[in-house]
DNA sequence: GATCCTAGCGGAACGCGGTTGCGTTATTAG
DNA sequence: CTAATAACGCAACCGCGTTCCGCTAGGATC
């Protein structure tokens, strides 16, 4: 973390506590700007070193945020997946409410999971992309495996369904929710403009449940 | 459209014919290429002028394809709304199929309304994301006219998620589903891959028509 | 029709972000 | 202690969006 903890990076571990700080370095001003607004010459500093040091651990800026992507679908599935395991009464309500709250509780990976189709698999070498497809994949083999005990009657391909909604709606209503600071003054100085202001985590719950239970046969009161 | 038909535009009409034809070039191009890809160069070329007079005419990059998103709200809202009253046996998977199709077969909007939330309503003046916000209220206010002759147990708040999480799934999907070659390929040679590769129409309708039948008191059979 | 004046336009330059090439020098092996 | 290696900083490059400026087209006036 600390930039001159270390000098050189020669050995494996050393290479790899390298990478590591250049996620933190990333993903900590990812959290405070907004993926759009950092830029290398912002994570290199933060991490410590110099812009062009970077890109001899990562082919281009898209793959740095890619690998955030990844890591953060390796940890939101299984908090989904916990989650999912602690419902009481379940139902398609319960479950929309797991989903659309552990998302909006991860501001961050909502704005990756805008960015990823968009800017973050563009740009990226292939074996990057297969990596992080493989990644997401798994993770979602893990919040399947729950979702299947909690209402198996939605069938395979309607609880992928689920999450790629889920995923697509979080990172759109993320987007929406976080304007810049003029805007947000637009909204709220503008009457007809209401409607713009979007609460993500309310809606969420309400569209997932409303989907999930339309592909369950009986939904629940 | 042809460069030097007029040298000058200097009466308001010209300048309008100059907007429209900077407008159709940034259209045509994003079309061929998709929205990332256009740069500014390419649209001046494309409508016979250099780069700096195209700023002009708007303030930024940003703008011209934020005025085509707005276009495709209007272009694409009375398309709907004709197709909803076309349907002979309402029920929420024909109204689901309408959405579907009506947004499947227009891929530059679906590109634009992925890119409006994320790119274009960033870096843009407030007045031009003013004008935006209220072309698409606007344009919202037809699809919930069209819907409400067909699915009026559908109240309005409800009809608003539907229309904002058709948008906000079909740019999404749209993204997916048009990777690069390169990335093509990757999902066409690994089996493990197969499922990322995604039909914008028919896994739209089969969402949809689950929410909207979560949503509708008493789901059609 | 000649002249003035306005303002649209192209060209060139700027700033900035991502990316690349190179010389230096820390680090490690012998 | 010395030599080989390769990580690093620096500076330059490139492309894109944006800005500035001088030229001159083209309408207005007489």
């Amino acid at each position: 973390m600390t930039p001159s903890e270390f000098q050189r990076a020669r050995s494996p571990e050393a290479k790899r506590l390298r990478e590591a700080a250049i996620l933190d370095a990333a993903r900590a001003l990812g959290a405070e700007h907004g993926i759009r607004q950092v830029t290398l010459t912002d994570i290199a500093a933060r991490a410590g070193m110099h812009k062009s040091a970077l890109l001899r651990y990562f082919e281009t800026r898209e793959e740095i945020f890619l690998r955030l992507t990844a890591a953060g679908w390796q940890e939101w599935s299984p908090a989904l997946a916990a989650r999912l395991r602690e419902i009481e009464e379940p139902g398609p309500a319960a479950v929309a409410q797991a989903f659309a709250a552990t998302l909006a509780e991860r501001g961050m990976f909502c704005d990756l999971l805008a960015q990823a189709p968009l800017n973050l698999e563009r740009n990226v070498s292939v074996d990057a992309v297969r990596d992080f497809k493989l990644a997401t994949l798994a993770a979602r083999e893990d919040i399947f495996a729950a979702l299947d005990e909690q209402l198996p009657q939605l069938d395979r391909d309607s609880a992928l369904d689920v999450i790629a909604t889920a995923v697509a709606l979080a990172g759109a209503f993320w987007q929406i929710a976080t304007p810049g600071p003029e805007i947000a003054e637009l909204y709220r100085s503008d009457p007809r403009l209401a409607h713009a202001v979007v609460e993500v985590e309310p809606r969420l719950a309400r569209i997932l449940t409303a989907t999930i239970s339309g592909m369950t046969p009986t939904p629940a009161a």
